[in-house]
DNA sequence: ACAATTTTTGTTTTT
DNA sequence: CAAAAATTGT
C-alpha cells in the first residue's frame, strides 16, 4: 500500500501523528478515538516510507492478543514478513532479547519463567519454612513486584532498611525468594524487564546494538507502563528519540502494578524535551448518549483534564439504568433482554458483553444465560493453563528442560505417590539450602551420604532416574515430550476422564510447538489472550475489557461496595481508580449501554443490602432512563419456568436444518410447549424466520 | 505415608 | 460457601 493510501480515512490529528517522523511524540487518545488504528498505520507507514525492514520498529502492546491483532492488521497493509517482528508485550519483547543474548546472562542462558502462580507457590513455601503467617503471600508477591518494577534493588533495600523503618521480615522473605529463584534458574515476569535493563546498561555495546536496530519505538496503552518498563524504552530510544507513546490517563486502572501515579504527560516530558503533543478527541465508537453519560462520570475525577469527546455517530439509544430487588432478577433480566435483542435480528451474540467488577459475579449470570439457552464464554476467570492437571504436566515439562526448577520439582516429586513425604522433603530442603544448590542436586548429594535410610534412598534413586530419563530425551516438540511423560512418569494413569481430556487438548492445540517456545508462551500468555468469542456472549471483568468494544454492553452490579469495591474506597485515589474502571466499561459500548444493580445480593455467603453505586449520582437525570423493578409476585412462577425450560427441546441453537422451500438454515432459538414448539431459523438467503415446528417440515442435518 | 475427615479461613482487579 | 489446612484413623 502506498503512503497516501495509508493516510486515507485518518483525521487531521491522526494523520499528523503518522507523518511526524523525527523526535518524541505523545498522543493523548481518548477511549474509542482509534488509537489502535493509529499505531497500526504508523507502523505500516514506517515500513513503506523508509523502506524499513519490519524488524526495525518496536511496538509494545498491552496484551498478547492486542499484539496478534496488530500483526494481522499490519500484514494487511504491508508486504513485509511479520513473523519475527518486534511486536508484543513488554514481557514477550524482553524475553526475546534475553533469549537472543542468552550467552551474556549470568546463568548461561536457559532460564525458566515463573508465572504468577509459580511465584505465589514459592512465596507460600518460603513463608511456611520461615514459620511466618502463610496467608500474607499475596501482599508479599505484589510488594516484591512493586520493588522490581520500581527498579529498587535488593541491595538498596537492605542498606536503606534501618533508615526507612522497613519491615524486616518482608526483606528476609525477599532475600530467600531471590535465592530460590537463582538456584532454580528462574525469572519472574518483572525479572524479564529488570534483567533486560541490567543487560543493556552493563553492556554498552549491546545497548548500542539495540538502539541501532530500533529506528522507532511505538507504545500502546502508555498509561499502564510502570517505572521499569518506562526506563527500558527510554534506554532504547535514547539515541534516536524516535518514540511515539499513545495513552489515556482516564484508562489507567492498574495502580496496583506499581505504576507511576504521574500522569502520562508529566512522566514523559520529564525525559523527552520538545515532545510533540497530539490530542485525539473524536470518538468513533460510541453514540452521543453513551459519551454524555460516561463523560458525566469521569469528569468528577479531579485529576481528569480531558475535554469532552465528540462523535459523528448521532444521539443513539438512551442509556438505561435498572434497579432490581435481587441479583437473580438482575441476571434474569439481562439474559431476557439479550435474547430479545438477538431475536430482533440486528445483533448477534458476539456483539454483546456482560461486565462486572469481580469474577464471582459471573456465576449467577451464567445460570441465567443457561436458562435462556444463550451461548456464552466467561473470559479470564480460570484459564486453561491454570487447571491442576495442566499445571502438573507443565511442571514435568519444565523439569525436562531444567532439572533445577525447584517449584516444579516440589510439585511433582510425589505425584503420583512415590512414598516421598514431607519428612524426606524437609531434609532435602535443608541440604539444598546449605549447599546453595537446587533440590535436584541436593538429592544427588544425599544419595551418597549417610543421612537417610536405605528405603528412602531407593525411592529417591528411582525419582532421580525418572528425571534423568525424561531429560535425556532432548528438547523436541510438545507432543514428543508429552509422550515421554506418559510412558515414564505414571502420572497420566492417575487422571480421571476430565483431566485426560484436558491433557489431550493440550497435545492437540500445541503439539507441534518446540517445547521451549511453548513453555515461554505458557508463562507469558494470560487468560484473556486466546479467547475467540464468535457466536458467544462475552462475560468478563471491567479490568479485562481494556481494548475491546461491543455493540451492546451490560454493566452489572452497580452497587456501592461492588463498584466502587468496598476495599477501594478509603483514599480519593482509590475511588478515582474505581471511577475510571466504570468509565472504561461504559466506553466499551458502541450502540446500547445497560447498567443494572440489585438491592439484595449474596456476597461472601451472607445476604447483603446494597445501595446503588455512588457514581450513578453523577449522571444527569435526563441522560438516562431510570427504571426500578418491583419484586416479582412470587417465587413459584420462576421455579416453574426453570423447570419448563429444562424440558428437552428438539433443537439447540446453532443446529443446522433444511427447509423444503428456503434450504439450509441455522436454528437461533427453540421454545414453547410440547405440542406448540416454535423455532427461529436464520436462512442465509431468506433471512430470519419464525416457524411453528408442527407445520414447518424441517429436516435435521 | 496416605486417605478421609473435620476445622479454619478468606474472599479485587492482572501484564 | 467454597477451598485449603489441620487432624484423625488406618
Amino acid at each position: 500500500m502506498s503512503d497516501n493510501q495509508l493516510l486515507e480515512h485518518l483525521n487531521n490529528d491522526q494523520r499528523r501523528a503518522v507523518e511526524y517522523m523525527s523526535g518524541p511524540m505523545i498522543v493523548l487518545a481518548c477511549a474509542g478515538s482509534g488509537k489502535t488504528q493509529l499505531i497500526t498505520r504508523k507502523y505500516a507507514y514506517l515500513c513503506t516510507r523508509n523502506g524499513k525492514d519490519s524488524s526495525s520498529v518496536m511496538a509494545v502492546t498491552f496484551t498478547n492478543k492486542a499484539a496478534n491483532e496488530m500483526k494481522d492488521r499490519i500484514a494487511y497493509l504491508v508486504p513485509n514478513k511479520l513473523s519475527d517482528a518486534w511486536i508484543g508485550t513488554f514481557f514477550s519483547l524482553c524475553n526475546k532479547i534475553l533469549r537472543e543474548e542468552s550467552r551474556q546472562l549470568p546463568f548461561a542462558g536457559d532460564f525458566v519463567i515463573y508465572d504468577n502462580e509459580d511465584q505465589c507457590r514459592l512465596i507460600r513455601h518460603i513463608l511456611n519454612e520461615m514459620k511466618l503467617y502463610e496467608a500474607l503471600y499475596r501482599g508479599i508477591v505484589s510488594k516484591i513486584s512493586c520493588f522490581k518494577s520500581s527498579l529498587i534493588t535488593l541491595e538498596e533495600l537492605m542498606s536503606s532498611c534501618n533508615t526507612f523503618d522497613f519491615d524486616e521480615k518482608l526483606l528476609k522473605v525477599y532475600v530467600r525468594y531471590q535465592d530460590e529463584m537463582k538456584r532454580s534458574r528462574a525469572l519472574d515476569l518483572d525479572d524479564l524487564v529488570t534483567y533486560t535493563i541490567n543487560l543493556l546498561e552493563s553492556n554498552p555495546g549491546l545497548l548500542e546494538k539495540y538502539q541501532d536496530i530500533f529506528s522507532y519505538v511505538l507504545i500502546d496503552e502508555y498509561q499502564d507502563t510502570n517505572y521499569a518498563q518506562y526506563h527500558l524504552i527510554k534506554l532504547l530510544s535514547q539515541a534516536k528519540k524516535n518514540i511515539l507513546a499513545v495513552g489515556d490517563d482516564n484508562l489507567n486502572v492498574y495502580k496496583l502494578k506499581g505504576n507511576d501515579s504521574d500522569s502520562v504527560l508529566t512522566k514523559f516530558e520529564k525525559d523527552f524535551t520538545d515532545t510533540e503533543i497530539i490530542n485525539l478527541s473524536q470518538n468513533y465508537r460510541c453514540t452521543e448518549n453513551i459519551l454524555r453519560v460516561s463523560h458525566s462520570v469521569i469528569s468528577k475525577n479531579a485529576s481528569s483534564t480531558t475535554n469532552e469527546l465528540w462523535t459523528e455517530r448521532g444521539v443513539g439509544e438512551k442509556v438505561c439504568h435498572y434497579w432490581f430487588m435481587t441479583e437473580e432478577e438482575e441476571a434474569k433480566y439481562v439474559a431476557k433482554n439479550m435474547k430479545d435483542l438477538y431475536l430482533k435480528g440486528n445483533y448477534s451474540y458476539d456483539d454483546m458483553a456482560i461486565l462486572y467488577r469481580v469474577n464471582l459475579q459471573s456465576r449467577i449470570l451464567e445460570e441465567a444465560l443457561k436458562n435462556e439457552r444463550i451461548p456464552f464464554k466467561v473470559i479470564g476467570s480460570s484459564c486453561f493453563y491454570q487447571k491442576k492437571e495442566i499445571k502438573d504436566v507443565i511442571a514435568y515439562l519444565k523439569l525436562m528442560i531444567n532439572k533445577d526448577d525447584n517449584v516444579s520439582l516440589r510439585r511433582i516429586i510425589n505425584l503420583p505417590p512415590r512414598g516421598i513425604g514431607a519428612n524426606t522433603l524437609n531434609k532435602l530442603e535443608i541440604e539444598s539450602r546449605k549447599e546453595g544448590a537446587s533440590l535436584y542436586k541436593a538429592i544427588m548429594k544425599m544419595l551418597n551420604s549417610k543421612g537417610l535410610s536405605q528405603s528412602v534412598k531407593d525411592k529417591l534413586q528411582l525419582f532421580i532416574l525418572l528425571i534423568d530419563e525424561l531429560s535425556s530425551h532432548g528438547i523436541g516438540t510438545v507432543n514428543d515430550s508429552l509422550k515421554t511423560i506418559g510412558s515414564y512418569t505414571g502420572y497420566i494413569e492417575t487422571l480421571d476422564e476430565c483431566g485426560l481430556n484436558n491433557v489431550s487438548e493440550l497435545m492437540y492445540s500445541n503439539g507441534k510447538m518446540p517445547l521451549t517456545d511453548f513453555l515461554d508462551s505458557v508463562a507469558l500468555t494470560t487468560n484473556t489472550d486466546e479467547v475467540t468469542t464468535r457466536g458467544y456472549v462475552s462475560l468478563t471483568t471491567l479490568h479485562n475489557v481494556k481494548g475491546l468494544e461491543f455493540a451492546i454492553v451490560f454493566i452489572t452490579g452497580l452497587e456501592d461496595g461492588l463498584l466502587p469495591y468496598f476495599k477501594a474506597v478509603d483514599t480519593p485515589e482509590d475511588l478515582n481508580e474505581e471511577r475510571r474502571l466504570f468509565y472504561l466499561g461504559m466506553t466499551r459500548a458502541k450502540d446500547i449501554l445497560f447498567m443494572t444493580g440489585a438491592k439484595k445480593r449474596k456476597l461472601y455467603s451472607k445476604f447483603q443490602e446494597q445501595e446503588p453505586s455512588r457514581f450513578l449520582k453523577d449522571i444527569p437525570k435526563d441522560c438516562c432512563m431510570w427504571i426500578e423493578k418491583k419484586a416479582v409476585p412470587s417465587n413459584i412462577t420462576s421455579k416453574l419456568q426453570i423447570e419448563k425450560v429444562s424440558l428437552e427441546l428438539p433443537y439447540n441453537t446453532g443446529c443446522r436444518v433444511k427447509h423444503p422451500k428456503w434450504g439450509v438454515g441455522v436454528i437461533r432459538d427453540c421454545y414453547g410447549e410440547e405440542n406448540d414448539i416454535k423455532v427461529t431459523v436464520n436462512f442465509p438467503n431468506v433471512g430470519i424466520k419464525r416457524l411453528a415446528l408442527k407445520y414447518a417440515n424441517l429436516e435435521r442435518i
